[in-house]
DNA sequence: GACAGATAGTCAGGTTTGCAGAACATTTTC
DNA sequence: GAAAATGTTCTGCAAACCTGACTATCTGTC
């Protein structure tokens, strides 16, 4: 049995008790994103940390990072980031290129097969946001989206002066 | 080290490369709110599950639950709930009462001091969701709660036929 | 050019954490 | 009296992570 459905068991029991107005929504919102992030992210091996990889790698596509780079980036430990290129290297979603320059460093490299995937669970994500506002109507979309950025905004201010 | 620290980082790296808008919003939030539930009941045995079985209680103040009914309610093993009562028990927040029905279950109640714990919980997450609106006018927090519990209910409609 | 020290990556443990199964005592129910 | 249920404890498992050692390489200094 996944430990997903059992987090998912308890989570559920969470949404009953926790019905603060706001609180409550914004864990319903966020935990029905997270599941379907998870989900996506599901064939990846290392889950939605794979994602974090991939899309980190497609950002800096022209300069590819060492592992080192690559772990400062997505917050992992070197050894950590070593298994986990391990496994998305096995599946053919990223190469390890050693630099002829420094024998020491590799440097990571999308493959097709990694873009393609990458492509797939941002597409399933966009879906699943675009499912969420299904009822709204168009204004109420735009004016729902402008407020939400507007208390991101408050929520990283007090999250940063820590 | 607390194992906060290392998640904490991992996370404020996710957020820099996950600005799907919506998503981004949406995780800035819950993480602020996040982040002030796990500091309120950080003081708390068993951190937020603490204060889960403190709502619970409360709930049903007039019918106190059996240990197994506990368990059931906040979705944990009954094992894991001995330990936690345990914990609860010996920081005087709580009671178990044998019923003397049926000796073997005991209900557990909420003493003055869990309910003034659990109050003390409930102000600062209500004040941390209010210091989130604080840049909005009146007119828009409404307008915020209605589409954020519009949405709400759509993501719940999508989890509940999973 | 040779050496010491630093660095990238890998790997083999060990630690922690959190959960759940099994066994047990006590009590109820049939 | 047999079987089931509550709660407790012991135990082991499994995942995640980190530390430390190791190899291979680079960089500086003499």
């Amino acid at each position: 049995m996944p430990p997903q459905a059992r987090g998912r068991a308890s989570d559920s029991a969470k949404c009953t008790a926790l019905d603060n107005d706001l609180t409550w929504a914004i864990r319903m919102i966020s935990m029905a994103l997270r599941r379907v992030a998870a989900e996506a992210a599901e064939t990846l091996p290392g889950g939605s940390r794979a994602y974090l990889v991939l899309m980190a790698l497609a950002e800096a596509e022209d300069k590819p990072p060492t592992q080192l780079e690559l772990a400062g980036q997505v917050g992992l430990d070197r050894t950590v980031m070593t298994y986990l290129l391990d496994d998305l290297e096995g599946r053919g979603l990223l190469l390890r290129r050693p630099n002829p320059k420094d024998r020491r460093a590799r440097h990571v490299i999308l493959t097709d097969e990694g873009r393609s995937q990458l492509l797939r669970i941002r597409t399933e994500l966009a879906a699943a946001e675009s499912q969420l506002l299904v009822e709204l109507s168009e204004q109420q979309r735009a004016q729902f989206r402008d407020l939400l950025a507007q208390v991101a905004l408050t929520a990283a201010r007090g999250s940063h002066g820590d």
